[in-house]
Order: structure tokens, then sequence, then C-alpha cells
RNA sequence: GGGGGUGCGCCGGAGUUGGAGAGCCGGGCCAGACUGUAAAUCUGGUGUCUCUGACUGAAUAGGUUCGAGUCCUAUCACCCCCA
């Protein structure tokens, strides 16, 4: 595809996650979503067609389809009327999406969204309904909501059995570096997620060495690099108590730095991955690495 | 040198007509949570112990009283006024 940032392409989300996440303040309706806004109360009304017009004007090169990511629980009768919206809006989606063009002289392709909640059943309906739309990219909705992990495995090696192969597979929401390493094993190509960055503003480090919470006593006096291996430089050249202090004195700066580090630490750990794929080697180094990278750090 | 005032938690504040306190609020500190980002956020803990319960505690030492953080005496510390 021809994207505008070929090396990094920029993806919009649809809103469909606020859906979730903003439950109190909005209304689905089959016509689509009104949202009250929590800063001035203002109405903001999302559709699938406007979303695609929204994210095309973004720039995106990537744009979600419009959604309901059900909450977890989720009842069957609800789960299954709410994918079945999903499927119709993802239609009006693709259709809103053919009938417009990139707004800025590049392509901008569209990604539709599985759901089904934790119902084997309903999964596979819809990695059927989406694959069969043919788009360049497919994701999977609807998990990382709270479910238990071994649902969230169960789920994805539902759909990755189904959606293409030769197309890029996006677990939308995952997740901590041992999810992703698990679901990598189960097909997924690409994934999103605020847990490295909200993690970090909150003081929980993932190091080559392990778990890190950088409040604790225990790092006070340990001058250690906060990662001697990682790729951001800020990780090589402070220690841990230094980090520490900032964190503990209310410093932005902590922040950043900690935030440079889960950022390089995930995404060492995904060009390792590729890496050991690539030497067909994947599976005994996730086995070795796992315990290291989900565990706390031995100070 | 004389007079007056104030002392309880790691810190600050509130409260007290002699009547239930391990005990209010805020901060700090300690620990945990966080998964397609509204939220540098949220939750819990923070005297001691043999910990589902006990014990000790209102500057220190005594006293009055059925009962004292509160009243009395002495001492100590800090603050204010006078010299």
């Amino acid at each position: 595809h021809k994207f505008n940032h070929w090396d990094r392409p920029i993806l919009t989300d649809s809103g469909g996650y606020q859906v979730y996440s903003m439950s109190k303040s909005r209304k689905i309706k089959e016509e689509g979503v009104k949202f009250r806004s929590h800063i001035d109360g203002s109405l903001h009304v999302f559709t699938p067609e406007n979303v695609m017009d929204i994210q095309r004007q973004i720039g995106a090169d990537i744009i979600m389809a419009f959604d309901e990511c059900t909450p977890y629980p989720c009842d069957e009768k609800y789960a299954t009327r709410s994918m079945h919206m999903t499927h119709r809006w993802l239609d009006r989606c693709i259709a809103r999406h053919k009938e417009t063009e990139g707004l800025y002289g590049y392509e901008q392709i569209l990604a539709p969204i599985i759901q089904g909640s934790t119902y084997p059943h309903l999964r596979k309906l819809s990695a059927e309904y989406i694959a069969s739309r043919d788009m360049p990219i497919n994701a999977i909705g609807g998990l990382s909501v709270g479910e238990p992990h071994e649902d969230m495995y169960a789920m994805t090696s539902i759909v990755t059995e189904i959606l293409p192969k030769e197309k890029p597979r996006y677990l939308m929401g995952v997740g901590t570096p041992a999810n992703l390493l698990e679901c990598i094993a189960l097909g997924i190509d690409m994934f999103d997620c605020v847990l490295p960055t909200r993690n970090a503003r909150h003081g929980l480090l993932y190091t080559s060495r392990g778990i890190v919470h950088i409040r604790n006593e225990k790092w006070k006096h340990c001058f250690d690099p906060i990662d001697p291996d990682s790729s951001a430089a800020t990780s090589r050249e402070h220690s841990l108590a230094y980090l520490r202090h900032l964190t503990i004195s209310g410093e932005a700066l902590s922040a950043m730095i900690a935030s440079l580090q889960n950022l390089s630490f995930y995404l060492s750990l995904v060009r390792q991955a590729r890496q050991h794929i690539l030497d067909g080697t994947f599976s005994t180094w996730k086995s070795s690495i796992l315990p290291i990278i989900s565990n706390p750090k031995e100070i």
C-alpha cells in the first residue's frame, strides 16, 4: 500500500473502544452512538460514516472500522446482537470508505474488527464474516476487557485459524509482554496497547531483568542502570535509584524516562520475536524468556 | 530576671463544657492495581504484639477523681510580652 507514512504508518481508532470505556455517557443505537462530553456536557454523534470521514481527515494510513467493544462479562444474547450490529456497521464503513478517497493523495486503508465476546461460535462467525470482506488488515477486538487470559488466548486461537495468513492480524488492546509472546505464537502480527506507557507513568517498569515497581523502597540505593540492555540511552545511563527519586518527587521527567524504557522494551521484545521466528527458534526462546520478563526483578 | 501561652501520630490542621478514641481531615511514607488512554489515576495500609483478639499511648514524673488528653503540682521544651 502507498502509505504516506510508510516507515511508521499512522493508525487511528474509531471510537469503538470509547463505546465500551465511557459507557456511562453514551447511548448506542443502530444509527450510531451519542456521546455526552465529560468536559462540557456537549453532545457528539458518531456513525460508521462520519467516523470514516474523521479518520480520513486526521490523515490515518490505517482506519479502523466503527464497532461496539462489548464488556466482560457479556450475556450471549447481547453479544450476538452487538456482533451483528458491528457487522452491519462494518458494511456501512466499507460503503463510505469506498465512496470517498484519500484526502491527502495517499491511500488510507480500512481494517474491520471481529467481535463475539467470549463465545467460540460467535467468534468463529465473526471471523468468517470479517474474512469474507477481504480487507488488507484484519483486527480482533473485544478482548483484554477483563476476561481470564485463557479466554483471551482461546478466542484469539479460534479466529487466527480462520483469518488469512497472508494479511496482518491485529489484536487490539493487548497487552502485557507475556500476552504479546503468547499471542504471537497464536499468529498475531500487530498489537496496540496503553499498558507500556500507562504502567510507566504509574511506576511499573518492564526490563530485560524483570518487572520493577520503581516506587519500591528496595530501589532507593540501587545504582544499577534502569536496564543495561535497553536501546534507550536514558535507561542505560540513569540508575534505578535516580528514576525512583524522580518518581517519588513527582517529576514529570520520571514518566518520560519510564515510558521510553517500556516502549523500547516492547519494541526490542517484538524485534527479537521476529528474528526468532525467522530462525525457527521462537518457541524455545519464548519459554526461556517468559519467566524472566514476567516476574519481579531481583535486587 | 518577671509575666503569659502551647505541648498526643512522621508532618500540618481540626477537635476537647472531666465521660466511648489506636483516633477525624490533608500531606508524606509503604504496598498493590492498571490491557483498541477521559483520568501523572485508583485502592489499601501506616503504635506494638503471640494479630478473628489483646496491650500500650496525649511532653516527663506525680496527684485529685468512679473516670483525666482535659483539673492540680513539679520538671522539661518551644512561643509571645515586659525588663
